[in-house]
DNA sequence: ATACCGATTAACT
DNA sequence: GTTAATCGGTATA
């Protein structure tokens, strides 16, 4: 089941950021299918979140998506070289956002494989932000697409559905986001979630 | 027009 | 544990 507009424009983004996790983030491009399992997630809360693009209410060019309607795909390059894939929460006007920081692939691996140009998947593939837009094809161009809207369209399409996958609270591990140092205080706020179900 | 830097990764020692 | 790779975004002038 695909998730609805009302998951995103919720006002807790971490809530949002915890029950992200065991959902499944899909993508087509060029008609090609991959989805993985969202295993690890972390809250950005917009402008009073010194570790957040739009802190301090800063708007630009590439911050524009974040205040877009909750549903929106705000993707950026990172290090010149990595796609960073976030999901817009809240309603429009409030920049708040998740990025997805690992996967365990699902569907469409012999594809994810070629996109890697590797010859099998492992524990790691899946692990990063980074790896997450590169096994599922996402490009930092694709910023702005909408994850209710753009489902159904074979060339770039973006979405997350609910499988039915129960994540047990003491299954998620809790902690200070990763490479946000540069944040001072906000950098230690337990933004960061992983769910370490079965197997993973 | 110019300078600095990053929500990272892979390949090293 | 360390470091090179790599370039758009942002601030400053």
């Amino acid at each position: 089941m695909l998730l609805s507009r009302s998951f995103y424009t919720r006002s807790d983004v971490t809530l949002i950021a915890r029950e992200l996790l065991g959902k499944y983030l899909c993508t087509s491009i060029d008609g090609l299918v991959t989805c993985g399992m969202i295993c690890e997630t972390e809250a950005y809360a917009g402008v009073t979140d010194r570790a957040s693009h739009a802190f301090g209410g800063r708007r630009t060019p590439r911050t524009e998506t974040m205040f877009r309607e909750g549903g929106t795909a705000y993707i950026y390059l990172c290090y010149g070289i990595h796609s960073l894939f976030n999901v817009v929460t809240n309603r429009a006007e409030i920049p708040h956002a998740v990025l997805i920081r690992g996967i365990v692939p699902a569907e469409g691996t012999k594809i994810m494989l070629r996109r890697i140009g590797s010859k099998t998947l492992s524990e790691n593939s899946g692990t990063g932000p980074g790896r997450v837009a590169r096994l599922l094809g996402i490009h930092y161009s694709f910023s702005g697409l909408d994850l209710i809207e753009s489902f159904g369209d074979p060339r770039h399409a973006v979405w997350i559905e609910d499988r039915g996958i129960l994540v047990d609270p003491g299954q998620i591990q809790t902690g200070p986001r990763i490479g946000v140092g540069y944040a001072g205080e906000d950098a230690l706020l337990p933004y960061r979630f992983v769910f370490h179900g079965k197997g993973l």
